[in-house]
DNA sequence: GCGCTGCGTTGACCCATATCAAAAACATAA
DNA sequence: TTATGTTTTTGATATGGGTCAACGCAGCGC
């Protein structure tokens, strides 16, 4: 039995144990000391007294409605996003316009990181639904990263998370069977819930069965039916967005491709 | 018709108008100053006044013979290394033991930047030929890098592109047909010929068939048959790992999905 | 209330690619 | 050189998941 990572599968991840959702009267709260992500978010990279260097080149800026951007593939880069609240998907588009969808952003977790190798985004970011983020200048982020060591380590660390989630998605495309890469999603959300302090077994799928379909590689019509197939083995109860993983234990079995395990959910 | 990126589809990659095996006969060679890939290997971020002290971290090890292990997954993460000559591969292993291939590393490319985030390698990584590598302690690095804004940048720049290679796999890997991944690759290690003033046209292949599947998420079977395909059409001559690029324009349009170019290669 | 629109589900069918099997080509060693 | 193992190719067959089509259902504007 295989307990994930902090963010596999993901964007980049840290850990948590709040959520923004818990202050919702200030929606434009007033510095990193008062965020309530800020354990989990860059503020973990800068002691104390450096934190209002920090938290000086932050802008917080009005949330998105559901559907708008953040940013789109081929805008000039100029800063890292912090999701504050909400969620934010990434997707690249190819040359004959297909989408890819390459993450999905949770509070806590930041994103943009893509258009720093050529100063222009190669992702475009969109709400999921009504989202905050912070939004971080990037050459001022560099320059503040030279005089703390520990936030340029912390950036190198929170690319490098990125490479490694990148991956596993790589692993889940080529070899993984339409059931194991639906197991390991959920997972990953299940996870990165716990991770920020909330329910593990019981959340909301922010995204469609669409945006599902899309970053695993599956027709929706297949995660559809997926989805019914591990309500009927009562791995899951599913209604609508709403879901509920009733058999942790079966679900990590099916993630790893144990199709023993499936029939005697014993161990 | 699509002219491709740099690195696409690649670890990381750099540009460069020479090549390692031109200087076959000092395989240990002294600096950087020396070294014929300067112009696109982590030299090319710091000023010449500076290079010395970048020299100074590097390591220089003996070459690796075929089939040995650069460093394994789960080895502690100590350095980053830079190719000089040969090619190696990089790939993880899932819980069930399942490999993914995750990149091949030419001549000026850096790898090893997976094991940042937790201080232990992910991936493993193996020489496919005789290969020299230049070791860079990280720490080294890091403080270096505070010194020298420019490395600093280069690097965050450097892992960016990565991440962007890493997402056009993802691409290929969800959304395109065992010809596309094929041709794609293909272009990939042609247009890394060329940045180092090789032959984008006629060029060894130093992985086997198998990896090559591995990594694009094929059957070895499916890899061959599509070659052979690719032969009767005029577009590649194969012969074992040797690979001549017939139809450039033609490999393209398969590679973007245009079946319509299939036919009448005009355009 | 009604119809419209968009998302999710279900069923029937099909195809690209996996899998299995065997031969052929190549490499390595004695 | 022959013997032995490995990689590649080719053919025959099977299958997971894609595609197409139809329907249900919820939200929304009128």
């Amino acid at each position: 039995m295989v307990v994930f990572r902090s963010n596999f599968l993901m964007g980049s991840a840290m850990s948590s144990n709040d959520n923004a959702s818990r202050i919702p009267s200030r929606s434009l709260n007033v510095s990193c000391s008062d965020c309530s992500l800020n354990p989990i978010c860059l503020p973990v990279a800068v002691k104390e007294q450096q934190l209002d260097e920090l938290d000086g080149i932050i802008k917080r800026s009005k949330p998105l409605k559901k559907g708008e951007h953040l940013f789109r593939a081929s805008d000039g880069f100029e800063s890292i996003y912090a999701v504050r609240s909400g969620t934010i998907k990434t997707y690249t588009v190819s040359e004959d316009g297909e989408e890819q969808v390459t993450g999905f952003y949770l509070p806590g977790e930041i994103l943009g990181v893509d258009g720093i190798s050529n100063n222009i985004h190669s992702n475009s970011a969109k709400a999921l639904e009504t989202a905050a983020v912070c939004e971080i200048p990037f050459s001022r982020l560099e320059s503040l990263s030279t005089e703390i060591p520990s936030l340029q380590h912390h950036f190198f660390k929170l690319m490098s998370k990125e490479i490694q989630s990148d991956q596993q998605l790589l692993m889940l495309l080529s070899k993984k069977s339409a059931e194991e890469r639906i197991a390991a999603l959920l997972l990953s959300i299940s996870a990165r819930h716990a991770l920020r302090g909330l329910s593990a077994t019981g959340f909301r799928l922010p995204m469609s069965r669409n945006d599902i379909g899309n970053f695993l590689g599956l027709a929706v019509e297949t995660v559809s039916r997926v989805f019914t197939r591990l309500q009927k083995q009562n791995v899951l109860a599913v209604d609508g967005k709403e879901v509920e993983i009733l058999d942790h234990k079966l679900l990590c079995a099916i993630s790893n491709g144990n199709a023993d395990d499936m029939v005697s959910n014993s161990a």
